[in-house]
RNA sequence: GCCUCCAUAGCCCAAUGGCAGAGGCAGACGACUUAAAAUCGUCAAAGUGUGGGUUCGAGUCCCACUGGAGGCACCA
């Protein structure tokens, strides 16, 4: 065999399985991401990561996710921080138990045999998790500090059972929280949801409406507007007014809200709730044929679900009460209709309608052939006044009052603060503001999750179980019929069921129901301060140190759901005195999904992509680097428009250029190729805050075009011995361990360094190095480049417009035209513009 | 119905109000090779969805429209 046809030697092949194989077994012994050790000084940083569901192995979902997090991660590590990035597992919810169901297996196998996936796939994928700080939501020594907080909440009064027509998804057969309700669909099996009257378990978050509304403008700049606009949404505050109106043959007043109290002359009926105890009560104080049509009414509305209540183009419906309401301004007489376009759960579940100023309540005046009253005045384009009473439409904008008593002549907003006045000073009603928001329905009739922690005693009524016999522990699923029947499967559990009283001694029954896996997720956060501690959820003084979250990474799947629940709960233990501030998440991230062919990739659509395959047919680095190369990391990756392939010819080309760096390792970059280290050092300016603004893929292009300039220059005249080969290599290896650790870490020992490159800081760019003598000026005839020419950095204005108005070119381009401005941006620019 | 966001080469995407191109994919050509792959190199390709406006100057700011994505919705 002679010398030329030797094979290829390993050495010079990029072998990315083996390059894999090679480095994790070394990254375990090294544990660079290590962050509770005693003694280290460096700078505290928490990076967060959403936990992932444990409904299998990983998929490209939690591909990107866990690419973008560890560049964020890896970033603040290299920038010299002791950063935290801890995971734990989401673990207690529905898919386990219905897996469970389907396969006769105990939801816990389960669930922990996907955790052992996972957790090796988040390894091989080289995840820059903290490996001791590891939580599992279903482990009892987590779901312990569950009950704990529920008893929390209980002890403050914002934990209650109350019974309520609440979400029911007849084929989970259990409750639903209001935010889990989609387009009146269940949004886990997407099954029509219905109403059903319950007692149930509520947190009450509305107490905390005005300060999750208002804190908002604290994440202004560091959270997604987008994410800002739909919990504002959400929340939904409206300012108005409550006014009392008296009702003929009852001694309480009803009060109603409205956003419009400057329309309160134009009042000319009343519409109550038909689902609400107070139209059951009015209906029956009155005639037995009005009885009679109401239960009737009301026996329809029941049965229609939120699809059809939700149409627009419904046709309104209702029934006169043969009741009468009395308007407290001018005296009249109004009458009272059950409707079901009246919501009993918002405001006080009745309304005065006024059908010339708004739409629902005109289409109800038109449908029930009741009388409409203009009392606000609007013009329309051509100065005519507009009459919803004789009109098509009702008139919902800003005008002058009418009709109106004392309110006539003011314009809209001053009526409105005038109405409000006088109604105070009479004690028949106040400002005061309404909110979107329900309180957090937290009870579910299912097996796998938390069980609460109460005991209902025939003596004793609720009974907190006692914090030294926590946590309640869950009931062996042997035995238990875990088939939804819309109880909990616990109550079949009787060992376990049937307890004595901690207060009196009787007999007592624990409550069966299990706590929404919102809760679980609502304080994780802070549960890897001390994710094994038996003393406390988690450490005050470790959270004073650690916490808040500086970045969290997820999706926005979870925009309202899991990040409101979360900030409610922050707040409710600042108010506990266990935390020093008030929002849980400084900065977020929302990264965008990955699709296939234009959709999202599922099963039934035959468009998913195997993870594990992608890993195995590109290597781990050339996926990760995909994903942060292919766009912003907000918008969505589809698969079928991104190159893997193309990101492991990039990989292996960076790879190849520290084989052939062949100068010493403590070689002096002074004496290095100018053009080079100029690229190097430019790249160094530009990286940090392309990273910082989240501005992967943009970072990844600069690791490219160093990548190519390092490439000319070996084998250019600088060649491979050149310092500034090293020096740009290097720099090409830390960099590339934000996005591809393996390539980036053999880099790092071919180029002469031990194992450990995450640790390895990038340095500050010489900004001297990329001082430029002079600059290619342009000048343009209005906005128009007509040409250039090569000036000193600080050539006065003077001199360049001076150069520029003795162009040709320019001259040209002026022609006979008349010179009106000539602006000069030294050193770049010169615009002339012409009249 | 109300409220956000988006639109740049065939494709994915860059561009502090100042020469539309940083980077990649796909493509063409060349070098290397008996040949191919790999590798290295060169090239071609949009005037920024449409119509107005502001400005010395607009992909970028404002208005309207078209198309697309998302959120909220009988919330008084």
């Amino acid at each position: 065999m002679t010398e030329q046809n030797a094979p290829e030697t390993a050495e010079n092949e990029y072998d990315v399985a083996a390059i894999q194989e090679k480095w994790l077994p070394v990254w375990d012994e090294l544990r660079p991401f290590a962050s509770g050790k005693p003694g280290d000084e460096r700078p505290k940083k928490y990076v967060l990561d959403m936990f992932p569901y444990p409904s299998g192995d990983l998929h490209m979902g939690h591909a990107e996710a866990y690419a973008l997090g560890d560049v964020i991660s890896r970033y603040w590590v290299q920038k010299g921080f002791n950063v935290m990035h801890p995971i734990g597992w989401d673990s207690f919810g529905l898919p386990a138990e219905n897996a469970a169901i389907k396969r006769g297996l105990d939801p816990k196998g389960w669930t922990y045999d996907n955790i052992a996936q996972q957790k090796s796939s988040m390894r091989r994928y080289a995840c820059s998790f903290d490996w001791d700080r590891v939580l599992v939501t279903s482990d009892p020594s987590y779901y312990r500090w569950n009950q704990w907080l529920f008893l929390e909440f209980y002890n403050k009064g914002l934990a209650y059972r109350k019974n309520s027509n609440v979400n029911w998804c007849p084929s989970c057969q259990t409750v639903l929280a209001n935010e889990q309700v989609v387009q009146g669909l269940c949004e886990r099996c997407d099954s029509v949801v219905t109403k059903k009257a319950l007692t149930q378990w509520y947190f009450k978050v509305t107490d905390y409406a005005d300060r999750l509304l208002d804190d908002l403008d604290t994440l202004e700049g560091n959270w997604p507007s987008k994410v800002l606009s739909m919990q504002r949404n959400w929340i939904g505050r409206s300012h108005g007014a409550d006014v009392q109106f008296e009702i003929e043959g009852r001694t309480e007043p009803v009060t109603v809200f409205t956003t419009r109290p400057d329309t309160l002359f134009g009042a000319t009926f009343m519409v109550v709730a038909a689902d609400s105890a107070l139209a059951a009560e009015l209906a029956a104080d009155s005639n037995p044929e009005i009885q009679s049509a109401f239960v009737k009414y009301l026996e329809m509305v029941k049965q229609s679900n939120d699809i059809e209540r939700l149409a627009t183009d419904r046709p309104k419906t209702g029934v006169d009460l043969g009741r009468f309401a009395i308007n407290p301004v001018n005296g009249e007489k109004l009458p009272i209709w059950a409707s079901d376009y009246v919501l009993a759960d918002y405001g006080h579940g009745a309304i005065m309608a006024v059908p010339a100023h708004d739409q629902r309540d005109f289409e109800f005046a038109k449908a029930m052939n009741l009388p409409i009253r203009t009392v606000v005045d609007i013009k329309d384009e051509n100065g005519v006044s507009i009459d919803p009473a004789v009109g098509e439409a009702p008139t919902t904008g800003s005008g002058t009052l009418i009709n109106s008593g004392p309110l006539d002549g003011l314009a809209k907003d001053v009526a409105i603060e005038k109405i409000a006045e006088i109604l105070q000073a009479e004690g028949k009603g106040k400002k005061t503001k309404n909110f979107r928001l329900r309180d957090w329905l937290i009870s579910r009739q299912r097996y796998w999750g938390t069980p609460i922690p109460i005991i209902h005693c025939g003596n004793c009524g609720e009974v907190p179980v006692p914090a030294d016999q926590l946590p309640v522990l869950l009931p062996s699923a042997e035995g238990l019929d875990l088939k939804p029947k819309g109880t909990s499967p616990l109550g079949g559990a009787e060992d376990w069921v049937n307890v004595a009283c901690p207060k009196c001694g009787i007999a007592a029954k624990r409550d069966t129901d299990t706590m929404d896996t919102f809760v679980d997720s609502s304080w994780y956060f802070l549960r890897f301060l001390s994710p094994n501690s038996d003393e406390v959820a988690f450490p005050v003084e470790e959270a004073k140190a650690w916490a808040p979250v500086d970045q969290y990474v997820g999706g926005v799947t979870h925009a309202i759901l899991h990040l409101l629940y979360a900030r409610f709960v922050t707040k409710v233990l600042h108010d506990l005195d266990y935390l020093d501030f008030e929002e849980p998440f400084t900065r977020l991230l929302n990264q965008g999904m990955v699709l296939m062919g234009g959709s999202a990739m599922s099963k039934s659509r035959g468009n998913l992509v195997a993870l594990s395959e992608q890993l195995d047919e590109h290597g781990v680095d050339a996926v990760r680097l995909t994903m942060s190369f292919a766009g912003p990391p907000e918008d969505d990756i589809d698969w079928a428009d991104v190159s893997p392939a193309g990101s492991a010819k990039f990989l292996a080309r960076a790879w190849r250029t520290a084989n052939d760096v062949s100068s010493p390792v403590d070689i002096d970059f002074v004496a290095g190729n100018a053009e080079l280290r100029k690229a190097t050092h430019s790249f160094l300016r530009d990286f940090g805050p392309l990273i910082e603004g989240f501005k992967f893929n943009v970072g990844v292009a600069k690791i490219m075009e160093l990548v190519n300039a390092l490439r000319k220059a070996i084998d250019g005249p600088a060649g491979s011995g050149d310092a500034a080969v090293r020096e740009a290599a290097e720099t090409v290896a830390k960099a590339l361990s934000l996005f591809a650790p393996y390539t980036a870490e053999d880099m790092w020992q071919k180029l002469g360094h031990t194992p450990g490159v995450a640790l390895a800081e990038l340095p500050e760019a010489d900004l001297s190095l990329l001082v430029e003598s002079s600059i290619v000026a342009i000048a343009q005839v209005d906005g128009k480049v007509r040409d250039k020419f090569e000036v000193s950095v600080d050539i006065s204005e003077s001199d360049l417009r001076d150069l520029a108005m003795s162009s040709e070119a320019v001259k040209k381009a002026i022609g006979d035209k008349q010179v009106a401005n000539v602006i000069v941006r030294a050193p770049k620019l010169v615009n002339i513009a012409t009249k």
